[in-house]
DNA sequence: ATAAATAATTTAACACTGTTAAGCAAAGGT
DNA sequence: ACCTTTGCTTAACAGTGTTAAATTATTTAT
């Protein structure tokens, strides 16, 4: 009876197919644009058979996220054992991170909650950067030493920027966290960037 | 011909209602749940009339978004405005800019493509610690302070993740940045935190 | 005041979406 | 041969954004 092995082959394939699927028409329409019926297309199919392989569509977004963070963390790992030294590895670490998120940055998208619609209006709405100019203002009276570049400054801001960002998406997505540890973190950064703003 | 201004001035009315009852909406349901139909109902209106108001769906995300710019700018400005000393400035301006994300976290999700749907699912994905667990490894070797609590550890943790997804978040939401800058606040970022992170 | 014109609002429709239930046709077992 | 199970599709439901047509209300002109 070996026809149910190859029948459970062929059930596995098309599981696959779906995930496959549905990343393929991400990649090449954004998340938004991902539908039941456009999965079923691609793998010859019809939607409702699709509910036989997943629970739902959260399912398939789901089991897509669980294979990105199984992705981000092999190439963590063989990041890590290309070096021996604590510091050397954690920075090859981080990098393999960042790689990660703009290789296979739908996965990313998925797992941590980043949207990325509508951009070329917003990036035209001057309201945008009135609170970026003040701060701007700050950094540069706080930056002594004479004839920094733009770029120096604007490295700044964006190191500023990062971190509160990163820190408040991250605890927008997984909300629940720990407040005080948060302002450690954000008072501990921001004077520890401060203080070395001028390096 | 005093009615004409009434009119004007009633239209601007339902232009802002339509505003506040996405807002509500939002607040109560999250933005997936937002809908022509929901909103309309709230104005007690039908659905086509929002069209004589903005363009479309998109049009009223835009204009919240824009309301969003606004009110953060006025706080950040507000900051400023209560200190002198640039460095305390900054610090505050940030602050105010935590504290903006918090308060008003539907429009900074908006403006800024946070996305925070299933987390509960997530959450409970094992899948998602494989990374992280490597990392906080590599950080406790760097750590050469005994007894430092898992706490100390956890901030070191979270202070590199924030840098670089928020970096990473800013790039994918507005593409088309600077790599070479993004790549040096990245590694002087690393090196800052692993240089004094036993402080 | 009545008729015509204009504005305001709704209803109906279209093409989508995720999802479920019913139907059908082929295969397997007895 | 019949019955049951399986695989798959069609049809349907409730919802989405959006547009065009129909309807109602209001204003304007005669």
């Amino acid at each position: 009876m070996g026809s149910k092995e190859r029948i459970a082959r062929l059930k596995e394939e098309t599981r696959m197919n779906i995930l496959d699927a549905s990343l393929e028409i991400v990649k090449e329409e954004g998340w938004q644009s991902l539908s039941m019926r456009k999965i079923a297309d691609r793998i010859e199919y019809t939607a409702p058979i699709i509910y036989e392989y997943f629970q739902n569509k959260e399912g398939i977004l789901l089991e897509l996220t669980r294979q990105g963070y199984i992705i981000l963390a092999r190439e963590i790992r063989a990041a890590r054992g290309q070096h021996v030294e604590p510091a050397v590895q954690l920075e090859a670490m981080w990098t393999a991170y960042w790689d990660f998120a703009f290789k296979y940055k739908e996965l990313y998208q998925l797992m941590y909650g980043v949207d990325m619609n509508c951009c070329e209006l917003k990036k035209r709405m001057p309201e945008a950067d009135l609170a970026d100019e003040q701060i701007y203002d700050v950094i540069e009276q706080l930056i002594t030493v004479k004839n920094r570049s733009e770029d120096f400054v604007c490295r700044k801001f964006y190191t500023f920027w990062s971190i509160i960002h990163g820190l408040i998406s991250i605890n927008l997505v997984n909300k629940g966290r720990n407040e005080e540890m948060n302002q450690r973190i954000l008072k501990d950064a921001i004077k520890g960037i401060i203080k070395y703003i001028n390096e």
